[in-house]
DNA sequence: AAATAATTCAAACGCCCGCTTGAATTTTCT
DNA sequence: AGAAAATTCAAGCGGGCGTTTGAATTATTT
């Protein structure tokens, strides 16, 4: 019998280190066992016995991820709430930056591949992952999003909710292209920038991007006079 | 057998057809050719006959797209410009909004597969949709960008390629999780959302976040988590 | 050291995939 | 109408998939 948090097992250890990097590559549908198990020089029948199924896996894997960033999270929440009861909006979204950093330290391309997962998992597992995360972290993400109300008491929750997911999405597809993007911002502008870079550069356009007035109307271009940011 | 009606060849079309529904539900390494044909009520073969293979399959749904919306954009940016030669972020994004309902006026989620077809050859296919659509449109897209320019001419080139790229991963998250982002919103708020109503809500955000002032510094969070732009 | 439990292993199972084949059928051309 | 070209069709190919199996091996317990 085998204990489902044993981590004594490096063979349970290499398969999670494996998969990560392939499901951040390829996603989850396109990449196979046999490429986790040839990856982690580990047997194909070990996936099975140690995790049971595929979904399994991917399941724990996320798992990994979210112990480690989650309590990180509800810790720069309570410290930013201690300094000031009314934060903005770049300062609410800041408490997400010193966690996903902290996924770096822990291995490497820890924070890329955590924000790939995370946006693999929510267009392909129909929901399995938010009701997941949302069971084992509902009150951080409460805590968040509260954070988030404080900042902006004006916003609607429905709209709060459609910002936040385009917020995830900014982050998901940066990260996914955030090689090519580098590469791209080295050339042509002689720019380096690393993954702490990105996040500092998507801070405040997400910030921005969720305290927008909301449109007025779903009118028609040319009636919309000019409503800029201040 | 002989019809009444002949419908001469149409499946050619009716694949087409299919395959865009089934891409839109299920994704398109998850739709299996045979459940396109299936749908379309025709002979398995009939793919590899008149289109090659699944992948050019894939690239011809995307051709009949950007035919139809890439002409509109460059329509909607000359309109724009007649009207005003300093816009504002909101409406230069706003020349999209036509061309993108455009498309799901032209087919059933229309705009949703061309977007996430969009996502897959940016993060997947080696740059190669990537230089189709330059070689094709590139100087469509380089109108769009002079107008974007317009609307803040202090934004430094580098910045403007990086909040660029966040615009098209907000749409393209938004894009491939707009259904289960649809139904969370029905249930949680008795919202019902469809795709004009995501794309107005993305234009102020994506607009927004763009116009967003520079971080002043990439200072670490640990030191002062106060930081603030204003 | 023997017994027992946990793990690893090679091999295979059944399934579905994209794609091909060659003949049958329909359409087009002369 | 008859030849030629285009299209449709049923059948099957090779291959990769997740998963299972039962024996071999290693680790733990008695």
């Amino acid at each position: 019998m085998k204990w489902v948090f044993d981590m004594s097992s490096s063979t349970k250890q290499d398969i999670l280190d494996a998969a990560e990097v392939l499901f951040a590559e390829h996603g989850f549908g396109d990449t196979s066992l046999r490429a986790i198990t040839t990856k982690a020089n580990v047997n194909l029948a070990a996936v099975n016995y140690h995790f049971g199924s595929k979904k399994q896996l991917i399941q724990d894997v996320l798992k990994r991820y979210l112990d480690v960033m989650m309590p990180e999270v509800d810790k720069q929440i309570s410290v930013l709430m201690s300094n000031s009861s009314t934060p903005s909006m770049h300062q609410a979204f800041s408490v997400l930056v010193e966690p996903l950093l902290l996924l770096n330290r822990e291995r490497p391309q820890g924070t890329s591949i955590f924000v790939r997962l995370l946006g693999r998992g929510y267009s392909e597992s129909q929901g399995h992952l938010r009701k997941y995360i949302m069971h084992h972290w509902g009150d951080v993400l409460g805590r968040f999003v509260h954070v988030i109300k404080l900042a902006d008491p004006e916003l609607a929750p429905s709209e709060l909710f459609w910002r936040l997911h385009f917020a995830i999405g900014t982050f998901v597809f940066t990260m996914a292209s955030s090689k090519a993007l580098s590469d791209i911002s080295a050339a042509d502008y002689q720019q380096q920038v690393d993954i702490e870079g990105i996040i500092h550069r998507l801070i405040p356009y997400i910030s921005a991007g969720t305290a927008a007035p909301v449109a007025a109307s779903v009118s028609t271009i040319k009636t919309t006079p000019t409503l800029d940011i201040a």
